[in-house]
DNA sequence: CCAAAAATGTTGTAATTACAACATACTTTC
DNA sequence: GAAAGTATGTTGTAATTACAACATTTTTGG
């Protein structure tokens, strides 16, 4: 198990290595490995399985009954999945979780935090909540990226968004064409269409998945 | 200040009157009252307080530059909002909070939680990731009402949602037609105009903002 | 290196939406 | 209860998107 990552997480910040190796037993840690496009968790499922990404990553998307994708986020190495279900085990999961490329992801049980002492459990708690919390601003910083009307004003969001966390106006973002598209909601076709007018306009540059706002 | 709303909040549940009454000492709790279409929050700003509402109610709410507005969240009496910023101190908010309608408002400090025994901690942090999961599903919710791309489609998944919640065929909605326009991203006319269509066709009845799902 | 598969780009047409302008209905206030 | 103000509904036209079909480029696996 790749527990060097786990060690730089925010669920462990503050924890040494002793108090994370007794955590890992605590909450049952077990690592699975998945290839691309399987299917880790199924909308309706129930889980308390807190999920962290050691290598590859997962899109957390809704796949409608005529087969429509929507991403709601891409979840990378050294990111949680699945806190928000793993936190109210009463609720089923209104999403599907797939590997979008060979993965491994350690599950955590939830349900064993009630066994912590409140020390220990108030310092994790903590944690979880950065975890939470900062989910949150993902899944509204989504909502501002899909909000414009049209095809252009939604790529020029997200793009700025990027940029501005990467401090840099030249940037690879995780998304294939497909990917993006569905993160955006939009027509495939239509977003290549349209990212081809902007190079044209002279607004960006990209090639594959590396892109320059000008 | 209108205390029995809070003592059935999540926030404290599992707390007696007694300890209320003093963690509202130890938050700062302080009510405020605000008039329909008052800013509480702007984009931009920082805080630290996890804001309750005690009366009315307020939208969570991006305003662009060209005066369109994306609606995230109607939050209702009993219900919480600003966690996310309360809670993670350093990042400006992204939003604006508006008055949808006359209201109340408790603010308590998230900074003064350091000051808490760890057991009384522990268990208000437990309650806070209820209040921050669930306001992930909302969010995740609202992301599933504007996947459609047309805008029956949109409107079909809003009115589903909350005849599951409400567990009938009939009920009513917390929005009026330009809220509810923007809250699902789409065009007050065209939303009136679909309404119509959708009325016409049999799928729905709704007169004002009660409705009826055929 | 080649063939096959996958990903990305291009184009045209039908359908949908944006936007503005206006009509009607409902509320509020005096 | 009239007037003013607000909310909702309707319509037409220009702009945009959906969708399908196909072209081109890139990647993958022998």
């Amino acid at each position: 198990m790749d527990i060097s990552v786990l060690h730089n997480s925010i669920l462990f910040k503050g924890f040494d290595d002793t108090e994370i190796s007794e955590l890992m037993k605590a909450l049952n840690a077990v690592e699975k490995k998945y290839n691309k496009g399987t299917m880790i968790f199924s909308s309706g499922e129930i889980t308390d399985k807190l999920c962290f990404v050691t290598a590859g990553s997962v899109t957390v998307e809704s796949n409608d009954m005529w087969g429509n994708r929507t991403i709601l986020n891409l979840v990378g190495k050294g990111q949680f999945f699945a806190e928000s279900y793993a936190l109210l085990p009463d609720v089923p999961m209104l999403v599907d979780v797939c590997a979008a490329e060979d993965c491994s992801i350690i599950f955590l049980s939830m349900k064993s935090l009630a066994n912590l002492s409140d020390t220990v459990r108030a310092r994790l708690l903590t944690n979880l909540l950065t975890i939470t919390t900062r989910k949150n601003l993902h899944l509204s910083s989504r909502s501002f990226h899909t909000a414009p009307r049209q095809v252009r004003g939604r790529i020029m969001a997200y793009l700025n968004t990027i940029s501005v966390q990467k401090h840099s106006r030249e940037f690879d973002i995780p998304f294939d064409r497909q990917q993006l598209a569905d993160y955006l909601n939009v027509e495939r076709s239509v977003l290549s269409n349209e990212l081809s007018k902007m190079q044209r306009d002279g607004l960006i540059r990209c090639r594959k998945n590396h892109f320059e706002i000008i």
